[in-house]
DNA sequence: GGGCCGAGCCAC
DNA sequence: AAACGTGGCTCGGCCC
């Protein structure tokens, strides 16, 4: 293994350099690309450096100093493949700053998380560079091109910049040789293909954000502020008399009793008033009899939908575009659903006045669309149950359907009480739920609980016998599978760990939970794959803007908004047929002036 | 003053 | 009191 300092580069200050230099890209089975730039915003980072390494050379171009259009055709093309680091980053920096829309990527980050999901979450250039070559990577340098006195953003790097980025883009060819073994071994190349394909998808989703209206945001915050604020100086009142001397600040003004988001505190105020509790959960106020328990609850709803979603997210908002782009992590899950930070936009209360405040732009339209009992398909499609597959294939619903079943009554004579309890089994096999946790949600006793399973499960053999199977099968083989053929794998405890069955219990639900969750979202990354190729190829005023696991919005030229929604509505019906071979696929779609169900 | 962690709670 | 899967955010509290 040659050291770091034996790599040899050329630095590309001159248009004619570059030029030389694309008949060898073209040859090149695989390029590594990396970009350097002083910001991590893509509308707000210079670029300055762009790194490529071929099998036989390294370049480090000074995109300061050179334009460059001759590197584009081949960096947008089918081949070669291109190798990164986390290409989400550099496809928005090179399409926003110079044009290059990424084509053919493979990403060693997206690759390592894939082959490595449910043992470690350690995916950084540095800890893969060590694992697959033995590299220790230093990144400091790193940070010296984010300095806002950065002398790189005149055109002057020092040599050790240069070589950093160098260094950068080479062991990436390395990398991705070894890795690829990996993928192929662990049978993830199907997955892979699909990863790589939604970064740029995810990528543009994210460039172009979304809209919320502030002023209608504020207002709403200002009427849960007046709210919490009265709830609050109720609640002091009430426990003013409790404090042994009134405290007063430096202004002679009466401060507050306590903390009411302190639950140290909170415990000892109830001790004061005679209750002594546990904790201050929400469970366990609930079941608190006292007033101020109930007080509690109500304040700290509005609570944290202030802290929450208040005045945080609107700091978000990108000074350049006036919208807000949230981080879309592609493989935040272990199941290979997507998170999303900065703002968590997937977290936004579905009801409550906040979803209603994310607008379209003047002459535009929303289009949301989610897909209907998805997880519940899934688990028809995975078991093969025939009564489950029936009620879909008739399109009947589900919940009343099993309560019929279950309670051996005609559909029509099925009440809400019986639909709710029918439903909640539903639900709750998919998280591996047992007996105890449904009786609390149904209100009935364990024994009651129990009871009604063993009928669930005399009526719906083949869905216990597929969640039996693969929680069996999670422990025995330590990784399952989706339908799209993503595997997350599990470690064992030690056979003398205390909580050994605890923890085997724990695996056995994520085991059962992990393909379904998992094949919902390998379908949603199908159709945003899907959708972005239709918006693309008919050339629509379409784009989209955010993905809430099995829900999709666009947003789309008022004119077209409707030819839109049947695309989204077709597309994703196509995405989910191709994995979901027995189960039909239902999707609902609306448009509106809103992000709404 | 930054990092980390648990509690608590929002989403699907 | 609760044993229900997947996340992220904010806070208090603790550490260095």
């Amino acid at each position: 293994m040659a050291t770091l300092e034996d790599i040899k580069y050329e630095f590309i200050t001159t248009q004619e350099a570059l030029e030389k230099i694309v008949p060898g890209l073209e040859k090149a089975p695989t390029v590594s690309v990396d970009t350097e730039g002083n910001s991590l915003d893509p509308y707000q980072s210079k670029l300055l450096l762009l790194q490529l390494s071929t099998p036989e050379e390294n370049y480090v171009i000074d995109c300061t100093k050179v334009n460059l259009s001759p590197v584009k055709a081949v960096l947008e093309a089918e081949k070669p493949l291109k190798i990164l680091q986390n290409a989400k980053y550099d496809y928005s920096v090179l399409k926003v700053q110079a044009g290059i829309i990424l084509g053919a990527i493979y990403d060693t980050m997206i690759a390592e998380r894939l082959i490595t999901c449910g043992l470690s979450r350690e995916i950084s250039l540095r800890t893969i560079a060590d694992k697959y070559l033995g590299v220790k990577l230093e990144k400091v340098t790193r940070e010296s091109f984010t300095d806002p006195k950065n002398p790189a953003l005149r055109g002057k790097f020092t040599k050790e910049q240069l070589d950093y980025a160098a260094r950068d883009s080479h062991i990436l060819l390395d990398i991705f040789k070894k890795q690829f073994k990996q993928l192929q071994e662990q049978g993830l190349i199907e997955t892979a293909k699909l990863e790589f394909k939604v970064i740029s998808v995810v990528a543009e989703m994210e460039l172009k954000g979304s809209l919320i209206d502030t002023k209608k945001w504020r207002a709403h915050i200002e009427e849960l502020e007046e709210k919490r604020n009265a709830i609050n100086q109720e609640i002091q009142n009430d426990l003013r008399p409790l404090a042994a001397f009134t405290q007063v600040d430096l202004f002679g003004n009466e401060m507050d009793a306590i903390n009411l988001d302190s639950p140290l505190q909170l415990l000892d105020a109830f001790k004061k008033l005679g209750v002594e509790l546990p904790n201050t959960s929400e469970a366990t106020l609930q079941k608190c009899e006292h007033p101020l328990a109930k007080k509690l609850l109500e304040y700290r709803g509005y609570e944290k939908m202030i802290t929450s979603f208040g005045e945080t997210i609107l700091q978000k908002i990108n000074p350049i575009t006036g919208r807000l782009h949230p981080d879309f992590i592609q493989l935040g899950a272990d199941t290979g659903r997507f998170a999303c930070n900065n703002p968590n936009l997937q977290q936004i209360p579905a009801e409550s006045g906040f979803r209603s405040c994310f607008v379209a732009s003047p002459g535009y339209k929303l289009v949301t669309a989610d897909y209907s009992q998805i997880e519940l398909r899934i688990m028809a499609e995975v078991s093969e149950d025939p009564v489950f597959l029936e009620a879909f294939l008739s399109d009947q619903d589900l919940h009343t359907l099993t309560a019929s079943q279950m309670f051996r009554i005609p559909i029509e004579q099925v009440d809400k009480a019986k639909r709710f309890q029918a439903k909640s089994i539903n639900f709750g096999l998919m998280y591996g739920r047992g007996p105890a946790s449904l009786a609390v949600q149904i209100g009935v006793t364990v024994d009651e609980a129990r009871e009604l399973l063993d009928v669930y499960f005399k009526t719906y053999r083949k869905v216990k016998q597929w969640l039996d199977n693969i929680g069996r099968s999670a422990v025995k083989n330590c990784y399952v599978r989706t339908l799209g053929g993503r595997r997350r794998s599990f470690i064992l405890p030690d056979r003398d760990h205390p909580d050994y069955l605890k923890l085997i219990g724990g695996i056995e639900r994520q085991g059962k939970n992990t393909p379904i969750q998992g094949t919902s979202a390998d379908i949603t990354k199908y159709a945003l794959i899907f959708i972005y190729g239709e918006f693309s190829k008919k050339n629509l005023d379409a784009h989209l803007i955010h993905t809430v696991h099995d829900e999709i919005v666009s947003e789309a030229r008022e004119d077209i908004a409707e030819e839109v929604a049947k695309i989204v509505e077709e597309q994703m019906i196509r995405a989910g047929a191709l994995l979901l071979k027995k189960c039909p696929v239902k999707v609902e779609v609306k448009v509106s002036n809103y992000w709404e169900k």
